[in-house]
DNA sequence: GATGAATGAGGTTTCATTCAT
DNA sequence: CATGAATGAAACCTCATTCAT
C-alpha cells in the first residue's frame, strides 16, 4: 500500500519531469504526449491516467514548479542572513528558474490556461508578489534597505529581473553583480 | 511599379502585424495560418506567397520586430539628453516590446528556429548587448554613471529587465521606480 | 459559379452515399471516417469540411435519407390509386428503406443524437405517423377501409412494419401476402 | 460447490444483464467494457474471464436473450389458449423485446458477428420463423385461421412487426389494435 | 498575383486487452 | 479467482501546405 502510493506519485512525478526535459529539448511545438511518455518510460495511455489531457499536464507542471519556486523563495528569503546575501540567493534560484525553463514559461502557462488570464496566471503572480514584499519589508525593518522604499514597487522590480535564459557570463559573476547593482545602484 | 513596390511591401507588412495581433490574442498554439490570413484580410494562400511557409512568417515576425526594437533603444539612447531620462525612454520602449509580446518572445523565437539556438538567437542578443554598452558607457563616459562599473555586465543586467507582461501598476510610477532603483540603488 | 454550387453539392453527395455504402457494408463499429474518405475518393480533411464532425455526417445522414423515404411515401401514399395497390407501394418503398440500412437506422439514429432521444428522433416519428395517418384517412373517406378504424391507431401499425432487413421469399410475394393480411386479416 | 457453480452463474450473469443495461442507457458506441464492469461491479479484468473479449460478450448477450425471447414465445404461442390471445401474448413479448434492445438489436447482432451474416443471423431468424410457422399452422389446424394462408409467408408476416421501440399509445390498446387488424384487416 | 478547396501527415485521445499482484 | 494499472493500436480531427482556377 506504502508503495502503492509512492508510486502513483513517483509516476506522476516521472511524467511531469519528463515534460519539463522535453519542453526543453524540443520546445513548445515539439512537446508530444508521445515524446513525453517515451522520456517518461510510460506508455503513450499512463499520462491520460495521471492528467485530463495535455492541457491538463501542463498546468500540472507550471503549477508544480512554479509554486515549488515560490516556496524555494520564500525559504530563501527568510534565512536569517544578510539581506545581501538573501538577494543573491533570490537571483540564483531565480535564474535557474528561468533556464530551467529555458524562457517558455510565460507561453506554457498560457497553454495551460488559453482563455482565463487574469485569473491564474494573476494569482500565480501575487503570490510571488507578496512574497517579495515580505522581503522587502524585512530589509527595510533590519535597516539593511532604504526606509523611503515602496514596498510593492520595489518588490515588483525584483519581480521582473532575470528575464534571459542565455547568458554568456558566469553565473556567480553575474549575480554579484546584479547584487551590486540593485544595493548600490549605478549612478555618481 | 511604385504603386506595386508598395503593395507587396504592405501586404508582408499586413501580414506580418495580423501575425502579432492573433498571436496576442491567441497564444502561440492558437496561432493558425488561416486566422492570420483572415485577420490580414488575405487569401491563406497569400501568406504562401510572401512567405516560405509558417516558420518563415515566424522568422521574419520575431527579426523584424526585434531589429525595429532595437533600432528604437539605440535611437533613444544615443539621444543628446540625461542618462536617467535615456534610461527611461529605454525601459519604456522595452515595457511595451515585453507586453507587445505578452511573454511570447522567447516562445516564438524558438518556433522560428526550432534547431539553431547558439546560432541566430545569439546573434539578436548580441546585437542588443553592443547597444546597450555603448549606452552604458556613454553614461560612464559623461560622468552620470559610476566610472568602476563592468560595462559588460551592467548591459547584460538592462538586457534582463522587465520580463513580467503582466502589470498592477502605472507604468509611470514603475518605470519611475525603476530608475531610481537602478541608480541609486535600494540599500541603506 | 454554376459548376462550383453544382460541384459542393455533388461533394457532400458523394460522402453521404459512401457513408452509407460503408455503413451498410462494415457495421457501426466498422464505420470509419478514412473509409468513408476513401470510399467517396475524397482526402479524409474533406469531409471535415463538408461536416462538423462524424456525428454531424450521421446526422445529415439519417435525416437526409429518412426525409427522402417520407416525402416518397407522402408522394406514394397520394396518388390516385386504389388504396391497396398504394399499401403494396408503401410497404416496397419501406423494405428498401430497411434494407438500404440493414436494419441499423436506429443505432445510426441514435449515435447521431446520443442524449437526446425525446427531441430529434420522436420528432421525426411524429412526422412519418402523420403521414401514414392521412394514408388512412384518405383509405377510410374513399371506402376501401372500414370506418370503424382508430386511424392513430392503424398508421401507427403501418408504422411499425417491416423491421427484418433479411428475407428468403421473393419481394413481390411476400408484399403481396402483406397486403393481403393487412386487408383482409387472417381469421376466419 | 454448488454455491461455487451458482456464484459463476450469477457473476456471468451480472455481467450479461450490466450489459444490456449500459447498452440501453448509452447506445452501442456508449458500450464500454469498462462501464459494464462498474455497472456489474466487478473488476474490468473479471469480464475476460467470463468472456472471450467484447464481441464474445455481445454475443453471448444477443444469443442469451434471443433464445429466451424464442422460448418464451415457443411456450406462449403453445399454450392451451384461443389463437387471438396467444397472437396479443407474443405481439406483448415482441414489444417487450424490442423494447429491451431500444431497436439496437440488429445493430448488437452484426457487431456480435462482424463479417458473417449468412450464417449466425440467418441461423437465429430461422429458427424464430420455424416457431411462428408452428404457431401459425396451429391456427389454421384450429380453425382460427384461415385454410389458405401461405403458412411461411405469414410466420415471417409476423416476425417483420413491431420494429418501432418509441411509442406514444397505451401498450394495451396498441395490441388489442394490432390484434384486431391481423385478425380481421382493415379492409371493408 | 490571389484565392480557398482539397489534402494527408501527424497529433491527441480513447479503450479493448493484458498481466502482475 | 479478482482486480485495475498499464499499454499501444487505432480512431478522430486539425491545420500547414499545395495547386487549379
Amino acid at each position: 500500500m506504502a508503495t502503492e502510493a509512492r508510486n502513483v506519485v513517483d509516476k506522476r512525478t516521472q511524467i511531469l519531469e519528463a515534460t519539463i526535459r522535453v519542453l526543453r529539448e524540443r520546445g513548445i511545438s515539439g512537446l508530444k504526449v508521445e515524446d513525453v511518455a517515451r522520456e517518461a518510460e510510460v506508455g503513450k495511455g499512463t499520462v491520460y491516467l495521471y492528467f485530463e489531457d495535455k492541457q491538463d499536464l501542463l498546468r500540472a507542471l507550471v503549477e508544480h514548479r512554479t509554486l515549488s519556486f515560490y516556496e524555494d523563495v520564500r525559504r530563501l528569503t527568510q534565512e536569517a542572513r544578510p539581506f545581501r546575501e538573501r538577494l543573491a540567493a533570490l537571483l540564483e534560484r531565480r535564474l535557474a528558474f528561468v533556464d530551467e525553463w529555458r524562457g517558455l514559461w510565460a507561453a506554457v502557462a498560457r497553454e495551460a490556461h488559453p482563455s482565463d488570464q487574469a485569473g491564474w496566471l494573476k494569482g500565480l503572480h501575487e503570490r510571488y508578489q507578496r512574497i517579495l514584499e515580505s522581503f522587502v519589508e524585512s530589509g527595510v525593518r533590519s535597516g539593511e534597505l532604504r526606509p523611503d522604499l515602496d514596498i510593492p514597487l520595489t518588490a515588483a522590480t525584483l519581480a521582473a529581473l532575470g528575464c534571459s535564459p542565455q547568458l554568456d557570463f558566469p553565473r556567480e559573476a553575474y549575480i554579484a553583480h546584479l547584487v551590486e547593482v540593485l544595493m548600490k545602484g549605478v549612478g555618481t
